[in-house]
DNA sequence: CTGAAAGCGCTAACAA
DNA sequence: TTGTTAGCGCTTTCAG
């Protein structure tokens, strides 16, 4: 069956496609008589408006594209979770592509998306990604950019993301609270901003509590896996004076910490702990069950939504485009891993 | 900056926008110079074609739209992922939505996509869902559907699908072969098809060992959460004589399973063996690691999007269009959980 | 209250 | 080799 157009509409009652145009959308200016004859037909045709006639003229896509480094990611995927529930109030879709973490993937698959035709962009650039000239020049064709979780302060546009100054500061003040003195970091990539921010929200939790800052505590993921917490741990632990606790910038890394420090014979808790970074569910059902920084995933896709959506109407109305950076709090989960059973049995 | 258009091409060196349109096609009967000319302006001004004209004219949207229940789980981000790798291969681009298991959203969304404009469905069916006509009622338009994982034989399309009847028995043949005998199974609702299969395949393994099937030890879940497995074990352990394994329909419902029957302190897998369905992460760093029956998702996404994309090409092409069903096997994950330490002590 | 006509940007058959 | 023309399906002036 082939869809019906509004000049079928138009053939069987005898008039224009200009009068049924109007008739289905409810002009003043309209008899009630051709306006319920329109609609009954449109309704015995199935009438349904062809899509891309409707968007050419009003030069309107309806449509947001997302990049995000990985879909196969519980942050990730809960992001758009929270992007299309927002989205699709206001008849949006969202076209979605992931970039492996790739520079050269992230520049291929933005223009793709712009070429494909979108209203705004929502994304989390890669790893690998430094130079944000490909954004910058699809912002020259008015098409609006949001950036969340991993941002940069190079590009001219709206941010999203979680405070990750707070949430690293509240977990490393947690372990010292807990009267752990040796805290190592095993810490991202230096190019994501928002792992900086871990970074640094450790060295102001050491500062406040008037601990110095030791190198040999600090190591650098590059991949940020399983494998490097493990070897990390080891690492930390053929020091002279070893550490015992660890913050470590993701949950996989610190899963892969425990893992090592397990097989090491170290108890954790007891004699080293850890907290990890993005409260994956597996934290909670694991043996110690992993502490953690809750990042607010789903709402950071909502906020994002929201604010290209803004952005996309900003443009339409030829208003001034209003950037916002929104930095959403983190939330410190205390599991087993991080709780020293008696803090001083003395 | 405006997104330059033929018009401003042909303007500027004097020619018609049909000469334009040819030149940047390649097209056999252009003279070098104009297409030169062509080419020259046309990367000077940026110029990229308007997606929007361009679908229009073809009547082809190179998009493909993707109905899962809920975005946010392992093995629906795994097939999404396959699906995003295959379709972007052919220049499409992939439109995500979720039912959120509810069959009332799932209509919405199916229209909502068409609507959109999409060239074909990829559609993983709700728990809810057993009439099919909203598809139908799609398909009449001549819009390809592929349904995966949760499908049903009412509608004329083709399908992917993990082999559940044989991860199932196979499932359960391990517990037998362990030398379990008792083996209970918590079954999923009785509308997908896919959990109709694996109690099946759990059925035709007792019957194949030459045991009888009690009826008592089969639970159904409602929403088969972490909830029901606990409850369903509890249940279990009440009866007069108890299993001594269970045969979940998930991993979520086999883990709320191995929870509760450590809280009643029963021992996991001395006492009762558990094996899951869907091998998610968490199974393999839990305590004890949980077996289960891995679905091969990505390839599912893989599969389903490469018969949707030809199914797309057969309609375009007016040729015949063909349906298949394809049956990816599950493979067994034997883990602590479902490994007697000596089968016979004796 | 409705029709006629223009146009969104691009493509393709037909002329020249 | 290039221009002319028509049209994809819809919206929106401008007339009447």
């Amino acid at each position: 069956m082939k869809r019906a157009t509004l000049r079928d509409i138009a053939r069987e009652l005898g008039v224009t496609v200009a009068t049924v145009s109007r008739a289905l959308k409810d002009y003043p200016d309209i008899s009630l008589a051709t306006k319920q004859a329109v609609l009954a037909t449109a309704e015995r045709l199935n009438y349904t408006p062809n899509p891309l006639a409707v968007k050419l003229r009003q030069q309107a896509y309806k449509v947001v594209g997302v990049v995000v480094p990985d879909i196969v990611h519980p942050f990730f995927s809960d992001v758009i979770s929270g992007i299309v529930d927002v989205v699709e109030e206001l008849g949006y879709h969202v076209i979605l592509s992931q970039s492996n973490e790739s520079y050269e993937k992230e520049i291929r698959v933005t223009q793709m998306l712009h070429a494909t035709g979108v209203d705004g962009l929502l994304v989390c650039l890669s790893n690998e990604t430094v130079a944000v000239d490909h954004l910058r020049a699809l912002q020259d064709y008015d098409l609006p950019v949001v950036l969340f979780d991993k941002t940069s302060a190079e590009l001219a546009a709206s941010s999203v993301v979680t405070n990750d100054f707070q949430g690293a500061y509240d977990a490393t003040a947690h372990l010292l609270d807990q009267g752990y003195t040796r805290v190592a970091h095993i810490k991202g990539p230096t190019h994501p901003e928002n792992t900086r921010q871990r970074f640094a929200g450790y060295q102001a939790a050491l500062t406040a509590y008037g601990l110095p800052f030791r190198p040999e505590y600090v190591a650098e993921c590059q991949a940020v896996t399983h494998a490097e917490g493990a070897a990390f741990a080891q690492q930390f632990m053929r020091l002279p004076e070893p550490p015992d606790a660890i913050f470590a910038v993701s949950d996989s890394v610190a899963i892969g910490a425990i893992t090592a420090l397990k097989e090491m014979g170290r108890r954790v808790p007891e004699d080293v702990a850890v907290i990890g970074f993005s409260d994956w569910a597996v934290c909670e059902l694991l043996t110690p069950s992993v502490s953690s920084v809750a990042q607010p995933a789903y709402a950071i896709g909502r906020r994002a939504s929201e604010l290209l959506l803004r952005e996309i109407q900003q443009l339409r109305d030829e208003q001034p485009v209003e950037h916002s950076r929104v930095v959403l709090d983190a939330v410190l989960k205390v599991r087993a891993s991080s709780q020293r059973p008696e803090s001083n049995p003395e």
